[in-house]
Parts: C-alpha cells; structure tokens; sequence
RNA sequence: GCUGGAAUCGUCUAGUGGCAAUGACAAGAGACUGUAAAUCUCUCGGCUUCGGCCUUCGUAGGUUCGAGUCCUACUUCCAGCA
C-alpha cells in the first residue's frame, strides 16, 4: 500500500507527504509534465533546481517512442531519464479523449499514431502492462473522457471508466506478483460537470480500493470548488489525490488544495513559457510584448529562479524576438519555478495556518 | 557611350488591361489547463455613419470606359559590349 502521511489538515484540505520507492512527496505538490520523459525545453537538473519534487509521463507518448520495454530495459522511467525522483504516469485515457478517429468500444480504444499512421489498440490490461514496464511509481488507471458536455456521454464515458477500472486494478494486482519494486495505482474519477455523477464515481473508485485517485475531465474551473468537494468528501481521507491538468491559473491550484487535492500536474506552465506567456506575482504577462523592449527589471522581483536573479525582461524580450532558444529555457525555468513555489507556499500555509491570508493576498495580487 | 533587363506596403515577392493589389518575413496583439503545441488565431495604406469614400505599384505625360499592367520621355539600379 502507498504510504501516505496526513501532517496537518483543515477541513478537506491537507499538507502530507506521499512515500514513493523514489523518494518522498511533499504535499500539495505540483508535478511536472514530462510527456516524453523530457520536461521541454528543461534538463532534469534544471527541474532538481528549480525546486521540481516529481515528474509525469505519458503512457500513450511513450509506446509510441521509445517503447515501454526499452524503458524496461534501460532501467525504467527514473532511471532512463536521469529523474531520480518520484514520478508518474498517465494511461494514455487522455490521448483517446484529444486524439481524432479515435474508436473506443468495450474492450478499449483503437487509434492511430499521430506519428507514422499505425493502428493501435489499447486496452486497461496493455496500459497496466506498458505502465508497469515503464516503471513509474505511480500509475493511473486508463480511463475515458466524455467527448461532449451532454450529461449521457458523461454518464457513459463514467461508466465505461469503472468497467475498465475493475480490468485495470486486477491486471494491475496481477503484474505487481512478477516485479520486484513497488509500483501504485490510481483510480479516476470521472463525471465531468454533474456532481452527482462525480459522487457515483468517486464512491466507484473508492469501493475498488486503489492506492490513490486521480479527478479527470475537469475543463471548467468554475464551480471546480463545489466538485471537488463532493468528490473529496467521498473518497478516504488516508489516501492521495492527484488533480489531473489542472494547474495553467494559480487559482486553480488554490482550490484545488482548498478542497482536498494533493497532487497536481499541468502543460500550461512549459507551453506558455515557450509561447512567451509568463506568470509574475502580479499576473500573467507576454515578454514579447513592445513594452518590455527596454524594461530593465527583473521579471518579477520576487522571484528567486535562475531566469529572475540573472537576467531582466528586455533580455527576455529579445531572446524571444530573435528565436532564441535560451528564450524558452529561461522562460520555462521560470515558469515552472513560480508554480512549483506557489503550490508550495500553498504547503506551508496549510501547515501554519495561514491559508486563507495566503490564499487572499496572492489572488487578490495576481488577479487584480 | 551602346544594347538588354529591372523599379510594387519596413524587407523580399506575386501580379501582363477591371486591383487597395499575392505570398513570405518583419511588426502589433490575442489564445493556450492529464502536450499531435518551440503551436495556433487576428491585425498589418488612410478615413468611415461599415454602405462605402480617399490616396497608392520610381517620376512626368499619353492611350483607354478602366493602367501596377500598354506607349513616350526622364531618373536610378543591374548585366553585357565598348
């Protein structure tokens, strides 16, 4: 069983650490996307520095290229990417959800590769197999996002997420017998905007006893609060929740910890950085902007990152007006950094007490 | 000096009688939430009551209902020959 320490709650809202065969996780904690195995544009010794405590990978990108058993091979995800630390995967549910001519029928999904064409099928059991393979220490369980906001397709996409759960969790049961390290899964829990059906799930997922939950399909951030609650106030308080994609708005991060999340991860933070797109204490801003040609200041003077102490944003602007690609390392390092921070600071008021003033203080800032 | 060729929005470029005028880049702005994203979208002569109006393709004339496009002269540049 994942070991996971509650230190101080406060209604739904916890501060805890989760125990990984590769280290430690303290939460809430925002992990970082390394689709590939590659947090673009940054190094893992650049995530290390940045204050990064764990990464995720994507089941579906990773078939596809290497291949799950090369990952074996070389040692297994932390290894072969020289994370070292804990990490996740994704099931690939997701792709089936944002890939187009995707057919999905009871036994799984069939698809074609984005990449070179081939069709490919995959099933709960080949995602448990390749998960396994790749090694992380916390897997997720393949689920399936409605394709539409319409109540029957939810209902639907929920019901086909229990049915392949069950699979998952038994295949899952299954490999754990012929691996020597130990590796966890998590349940999703699905039902997109109906509560009463992110209550039906969350009671589902809660009944067939996985280490952990990751919450999928959220895509609103309004009424997110009201969600979460009901769906964090079903599954068991001595296990770990994993919020999945959300993260681009700070916001997102604070009501998510509000209401019981643990663990977060989110693209938006990379891709912005690489789009230009960078969050200070007072907002998001775009470097590429005219405005900040010959503006000397640091980025946000309040950051301490690598990108904020050395350099200012009319350096920043022209690396990017020029196609640098030192442009999305630093912008990216930053980026990365403030979220990281931020969630946590999070930790720290949660663990202090001083949530709701943080919470005030740094909205009321960004949002302003 | 002679003979060819060329001059179009910041740059390069399409255009051979119906054109405010093609495409790319540059420029200006916006988007991005379990990454088919170092991507995508919009604006890019001026004015506008959004129907249009005005001014534009080296300069000055001309032909034509109509000229960036044809003719003449000039200016500048390029190539070849002297």
């Amino acid at each position: 069983m994942l070991k996971f320490d509650i230190e101080k709650s406060d209604g739904l809202m916890r501060a805890g650490v989760i125990h990984t065969p590769h280290g430690d996780i303290k939460t809430p904690c925002f992990v970082g996307a390394a689709t590939r195995a590659s947090v673009k544009a940054l190094t893992m010794k650049e995530m290390r520095d940045l204050g990064s405590q764990a990464i995720l990978a994507n089941t579906y990108h990773l078939i596809l290229a290497p291949g799950a058993d090369l990952i074996k091979k070389a040692g297994g995800l932390a290894e072969f990417c020289s994370w070292h630390g804990p990490t996740f995967t994704d099931s690939g549910g997701f792709q089936i959800f944002s890939l187009p001519d995707v057919k999905i029928n009871q036994e799984g999904a069939k698809f074609k590769s984005h990449i070179n064409g081939d069709k490919l099928e995959m099933t709960p059991e080949s995602s448990m197999q390749a998960q396994w393979a790749i090694g992380a220490d916390i897997h997720m369980a393949f689920d399936h996002l409605a394709r539409s906001e319409k109540r029957e397709d939810m209902e639907e996409a929920m019901q086909r997420t229990h049915e392949w759960l069950v699979r998952c969790k038994k295949e899952h049961d299954k490999l754990a017998k012929e691996y020597d390290i130990e590796q966890y899964l998590y349940a999703v829990v699905q039902g997109g905007t109906f509560n009463d059906l992110r209550a039906k799930s969350a009671e589902f997922c809660k009944s067939v006893e996985p280490d952990g939950f990751g919450i999928g399909g959220v895509f609103v951030a309004d009424g997110m609060g009201e969600m979460l609650k009901t769906v964090n106030s079903i599954l068991p308080e001595n296990k770990p929740r994993h919020l999945l994609g959300m993260g681009q708005e700070p916001i997102d991060i604070f009501v998510g910890a509000e209401y019981g999340c643990d663990t977060f991860d989110c693209v938006a933070p990379t891709r912005m950085a690489r789009n230009g797109s960078l969050y200070t204490s007072d907002g998001r801003i775009n470097i590429k902007n005219a405005k900040y040609k010959d503006d000397f200041t640091p980025l946000d003077p309040e950051c301490d990152c690598e990108c904020c102490k050395n350099y200012n944003r009319a350096y920043l602007h022209h690396l990017f007006k020029t196609d640098e690609i030192t442009a999305k390392v630093l912008a990216s390092i930053h980026n990365e950094h403030f979220v990281v921070k931020t969630t946590d600071k999070i930790r720290e008021s949660i663990l202090d007490g001083t949530f709701k003033e943080y919470k005030q203080e740094f909205l009321a800032r960004y949002y302003k």
